[in-house]
Parts: C-alpha cells; structure tokens; sequence
DNA sequence: CCGACTTGATTTTTT
DNA sequence: ATCAAGTCGG
C-alpha cells in the first residue's frame, strides 16, 4: 500500500490540469485518491479546506476522509472536505440559503417525503395509482437531473400524461417552497441554478474549493456533472476516478457517458488507465476480462495482475434451487475446513433480495452464522420518520408534511374532518398549517372541542421550538418525546413488546446521535445548531450496530449491486440463469449490457476463488418453471472453468430441448409439500 | 380506530 | 406461494 505503481503515481502527481483515471477494479482506486489529496497538500501547498472530494454514500467518504487524514502529517488535514455529492449540496444551500429565498430550519425530503407529497398532490386530481405515482415520483427526478424546469417541461410534453405529470411537477415544487423544504435532487439542482444565475456566489465557491476529486465518476447524474463543471470553471483543477465498466446505476439516472463527455469538455484531458489488479488470481480476471469483453467500449482497459493463477472458475449446476442454496450451505461448511477459512471469507451475492431467502434457510439449517446487507435503512423506519417529524416540525414550522404526520401520532382526537377544514383554511390564506392553527378566524371553521386540541398541540411545539434555540435543545427534544408517552405508543402498535423496546431503542439512538452533533464541548463539531444537525442528519446513515458487523465471523449475503467496492476471498454468486442474470426485464428492455456489468462486477469481487452456481428448475411466482443457463456463463473462457452437474458436461447436451418434456413430467413428482 | 380481507406485486438503491 | 400494503366494514 505505501509502494504506488507507476500508473497509480502519474494519477497522483499529475496536476497540469483535468485528469481522468480508468480505474479497473481493484486496482486501487481509493489508494490513489487519498494519496492525491496528501500529495495536494504535503507537496503543492494547497490548504487542506481548499481541497474537496466527493463520494456517492457517506461510507465511502468517512473511509476516504479516515485514509487521507491519516497519510498526511500531523493535523494538515483539518478542514478538509471528503462529502457526498448531496452534503456538499446542503452546505451551498445551508450557507446561500438568504440569496435562494430559504427561511432557515428548511427541511429534506427523503423519497418517501416526496411520494406522499405527490400522492396527495395527485389524489386531488382523482387520479391514484402506484404506477402513475411512481412514474411521475421517476419523471420529476429525471427531470430534475436534467435541469428541466416545470414550465419547459410542460411546454415540451408530447402526451396527455406527460403534461399531467408536468403539472403535477408545478405542484409539487410549489408545495416544496412553500413547505421550506427542497428534495435530494434539489440539494444538487439548486445549487447549480443558484451557480447558473449569481456568479458572485460561483466565484466564492470557486475559491473555496481549489482542487475537486470525483470517486465513482461513472455514477454521476446530469446535474451532478453540471456542479463539477461549474465549480471547476476553467481552472482544470479536477481528478475524477472511475470506471465504465462497473456502472451499474443507470436505472436511477447514473451517466456512464459523462466520462467520454469529459473529454469533449475539457479537450486536455489527460487520461490514466490503473490496469493492474492486486485483488484477484489471475484466472478470475481472466474470466472477468473475457466477459467484459462483450460489452462495447470507449475506454480500453485489460486487468492483469502478478498473483497465482489460482484455481478454476467453478460453475455448478444443481436440479433446483433450493440443491442450490443447499449446495452453497455445504460448499461453505466444507470449505472453510479445507482451507481453513473463516465464515467472513465468504460471499453468496444475487441479483434480487428473494434470491437470498432459500440460502439464508439453508444457512440457518447449517448453523452458519450471516450477515445481509440492506433491509429498511434506519430513516425509512416508522419509529424514526416519527420522530424526526416532531423535530422537522421543530425547526421548520412550515413543514405540513412533517404536521400532518405527527398531529394525530400519538393520537390527539384530530380527525380528518378538523384536517380538512385546517387545511382548506390554509390553502385559503397560503399559510401552513402550522400558522393556520394561531388564526383568529378559524373559529368559524372548526368546532370548539378540536380546535382547542389542535391550538394546545401547536403551542406545545412552539415552546420545544423556542427552547431548541438555546443551549437547551437536548434536554427539550428528550422532554418532547416523554411528553407524547411514544414508548406506550409503540408498545400499542407493536406485534410484541420486544419489537417494541427494539424500536424505542431506535429512538434513543437517534437522539444520542444528535447529542453527539450538538456536543458543545467539541467545538470542532460542524452543525453547531439543532437545525443543522436536523438537516445533516436526514443525509446520514446511522447503522445500527455497524461496527459489530465488520468484526463478527458471518458469511456475507448481498446483492450485486451492494457488493460493488467489497471484496471477498471466496465469491459464490447464484442464479446464473436467462430472466435472473441478465434480469428478465433487461432482456426485454434489451438492456443487456449493465447486466453484463453487474455480474462483472460479481466476479471481480473474487480474490482467491470463485464459484457460479445455477438450477435447472426454480419455483416462480408458484409454478415450477425449467430454467435455461445464463448467456454470460458461454461468455466465460472454457479453459479456465470448471462445470459440475451438467449431464454429460458437453454444452450440446443442456441445449436439448426434447428433455424438457420429460423434466417437466418428472417436476411433477418431485412434489414439494403443498 | 382497529382488524380482517382483498389486492397486487415479485430488479437493482443512495442521498 | 408469499408477503406487504391498502381497503373496507364493524
């Protein structure tokens, strides 16, 4: 790690202007960047805070902030920026937010804040369905990516729903502004809007950030790009890391193509490749090479590296999936005995999450201990959308996503009559619901009883509110969520009291981990203040137990797509089948090259060994259905995989389709219970 | 307001 | 088949 190759150490001196490096994987890509940054500041005197990076996900940046402040001598590091695209879009806003017409204490959107948003938005129109919903949820993103504006995009509809949907955006933006809240693609629109329109503001940041560096560039958006560029302006003071190959986001509006982009915008652009590979054996890049091989491209790039070949790819095929998932259990008991591995040595990844169900049983039945990835992030619990709803409406008494949410959570008694009457009363006035409740003339609208619950509720948050401004806010968020009696709340709801004291613990870990923001004993804590530790926090990842996890002996079960920057000595990837990889809807949308991707990024995850697994036939939405092997598994070179269970192993054979009758009849016997 | 029933979906996921 | 979310009636 302390010797760079001499790729990885032109990507590192190189600062005469833009610099692409085509980092294959494992080929230390992270190294490398963190290393630039120590070189920035140790060699070119270039201040620490006037250096920024950027990440996609806050894991990527805590590890990268970590590495680089421990490369550089001393405390030569303070002040550097290692953020997430949306973070650095919520310090511009937090810092503009008087120029952009933001009263402070604005809130963030998640996108289930967003959804129910538009639901509602979309249900006065009488129009409710989840896939026009989600469409629309989809559009408004793109379009926000595209730095499409409602009008333009209205004006530019070519259908009736397209232009439904474009109003629907209006709306939606309106109710945003009018709510003081922006969404997660706003954090990055808005700034470039706010760059687009004030250059002074641009100059500030552009001074500010005097060198910028992209990790995972290929899964940046449109809008994304568009900051990059502006804070860049033409001082080429920019590295980006990344690699084509491995994108694998495009679904969710990723842009592989803003790195041959790059070299249109800035025609001096120098590129580097980082071909060496220090992850796997030899024979799994081989395999890796080869299946990539069938993917166009812009960049060449062939991974090598000096370890052992290494053992054969294994493939193996069993008569159904649940031989498979047994397979994987006995192959994991029996290798870790073998070569005297330990259980965190190992990796099953799928395409889908219901892949992992069968081998997470099997596992069990093993007694081998596991750990999966993903499950409802700690924010889209109920428990915590709850009561940071409470603190959203804290600090930002205009939120009537956060008031409607909470104003009868506990229970109140405040139906959705006195709702309704609240909120055409609002409406009326273009006042939140919030204010609304204060008004004088709401008595004629609502009857005594409500009313006086509704004005007892507000007057309560104004007190927490009040106080939260002082050096008391932790005390006053503590007291608040006694005083609605939560815990009994949640002991109501849940199916049992465990769940229950499980969630309560949520609870308290959120309000530590705000204790821990507001810390005034730590200066050195940013958000100095209730509201900017709300707002940071949405964009926060608060693991339960993440640390326990790292260091417990658990086969690791994810999905590609979460597997993507890991690595693991022994990769079992299953389903190796047409419809499952490549996923039957790619097929259809003959998308097949990010499949292709994704299981390239499977299998360079691979250091040591690698075994494929598929089955003959696999239960499907009830009915049993005869499988056909995956295209990317004739994609792989013959000579360095090893196949298992494939009749006569002669590919000829598993093409018959004469068998499938037969398979079928015989399906019939193999009768599972039910 | 809660629970039983129906309905529908069943790629990938971060911020 | 299975599970979750949404709907409707008591």
């Amino acid at each position: 790690m302390t010797q760079l190759n001499p790729r990885q150490k032109q990507a590192v001196h190189y600062i005469d202007g833009p610099c692409l490096v085509l980092a294959g994987a494992g080929s230390g890509k992270t190294s490398v960047i963190t290393r630039k940054i120590a070189y920035l500041i140790e060699e070119c005197q270039i201040a620490a805070r006037n250096i920024a990076a950027l990440t996609f996900t806050n894991k990527a940046a805590r590890e990268m902030k970590e590495r680089a402040t421990k490369l550089v001598k001393g405390s030569a590091a303070k002040g550097l920026t290692v953020s997430t695209f949306h973070n650095l879009g919520l310090n511009i806003i937090r810092r503009e937010y008087r120029a952009l017409g933001f009263k402070p204490g604005f809130s963030i959107f998640d996108s289930e804040d967003a959804r129910a948003l538009l639901k509602e938005l979309m249900l006065k129109d009488g129009d409710l369905d989840t896939d026009l919903l989600d469409l629309t949820q989809h559009q408004i993103s793109n379009w926000k990516n595209d730095q499409v504006v409602p009008g333009t995009a209205l004006s530019k509809a070519e259908s009736e729903g397209e232009q439904r949907m474009a109003i629907v955006y209006e709306r939606y933006n309106q109710a945003l502004r009018a709510y003081n809240a922006v969404d997660f693609d706003d954090l990055i629109l808005v700034p470039v809007q706010l760059f687009a329109e004030n250059a002074d503001v641009l100059a500030h940041w552009q001074k500010k950030i005097r060198y910028l560096l992209v990790d995972e560039y290929q899964d940046t958006n449109n809008a994304q790009y568009l900051l990059v560029k502006q804070l860049i302006g033409d001082r080429g003071s920019l590295t980006v890391v990344g690699d084509d190959d491995q994108s694998i986001y495009a679904w969710r509006g990723a842009r592989p193509e803003n790195m041959s982009q790059l070299k249109v915008d800035f025609p001096s652009l120098e590129v580097i490749k980082l071909e060496q590979n220090y992850r796997s054996t030899q024979r799994i890049l081989k395999t890796a090479n080869h299946l990539i091989a069938n993917n166009p491209h812009e960049f060449e790039k062939t991974l090598w590296s000096d370890k052992s070949i290494g053992e054969p790819i294994r493939i193996i095929q069993c008569s159904n999936e649940e031989a498979e998932a047994e397979r994987v259990a006995n192959e994991i008991v029996a290798q870790k005995l073998q070569r005297q591995a330990k259980f965190h040595d190992f990796a099953v990844l799928y395409r889908s999450n219901h892949q992992a169900r069968l081998v997470e049983l099997k596992l069990q039945h093993h007694q081998i201990p596991y750990a999966m990835s993903g499950g409802t992030s700690f924010f889209a619990r109920t428990e915590i959308k709850d009561v940071m709803a409470y603190l959203r409406l804290v600090i930002n008494p205009d939120d009537d996503n956060a008031f409607l949410r909470i104003i009868n959570t506990p229970r109140r008694q405040i139906g959705t009559s006195t709702l309704e009457a609240l909120g055409r009363y609002a409406t009326e006035r273009e006042i939140s619901l919030f204010t609304a409740c204060d008004e004088l003339g709401l008595q004629s609208h609502i009857p005594e009883k409500p009313l006086e619950r509704v004005k007892r509720f507000c007057h309560w948050i104004l007190k927490i509110s009040e106080r939260s401004e002082t050096d008391e806010a932790m005390p006053a968020i503590r007291e608040m969520v006694d005083d609605i009696d939560y815990e009994a709340w949640l002991h109501q709801n849940a199916s049992s009291s465990k769940v229950a004291e499980r969630r309560m613990e949520n609870v308290y870990y959120l309000l530590d981990s705000i204790g821990k923001m507001l810390n005034p004993e730590d200066p050195a804590r940013e958000p100095s203040s209730l509201k900017d530790a709300i707002s940071k926090l949405v964009l926060m990842d608060l693991l339960d137990r993440q640390e326990e996890e790292e260091t417990l002996d658990q086969v690791q079960m994810l999905t590609l797509h979460a597997s993507k920057g890991l690595e693991f000595p022994h990769v079992f990837i299953v389903g190796l089948e047409e419809e499952i990889l490549p996923h039957r809807n790619s097929i259809e949308d003959e998308n097949i090259e990010e499949e292709r991707r994704l299981a390239y990024v499977g299998i360079t995850r691979a250091q040591r060994s690698l075994t494929l697994l598929l089955a003959n036939k696999r239960k499907q939405y009830g009915e049993v259905i005869e499988t056909s092997e995956s295209r990317f598994l004739a994609e792989l070179p013959e000579g360095d995989v090893e196949r298992e269970g494939f009749g006569q192993s002669t590919p000829e054979n598993n093409q018959k389709k004469g068998q499938e009758t037969l398979s079928n009849l015989m399906a019939m016997f193999d009768d599972d219970p039910n």
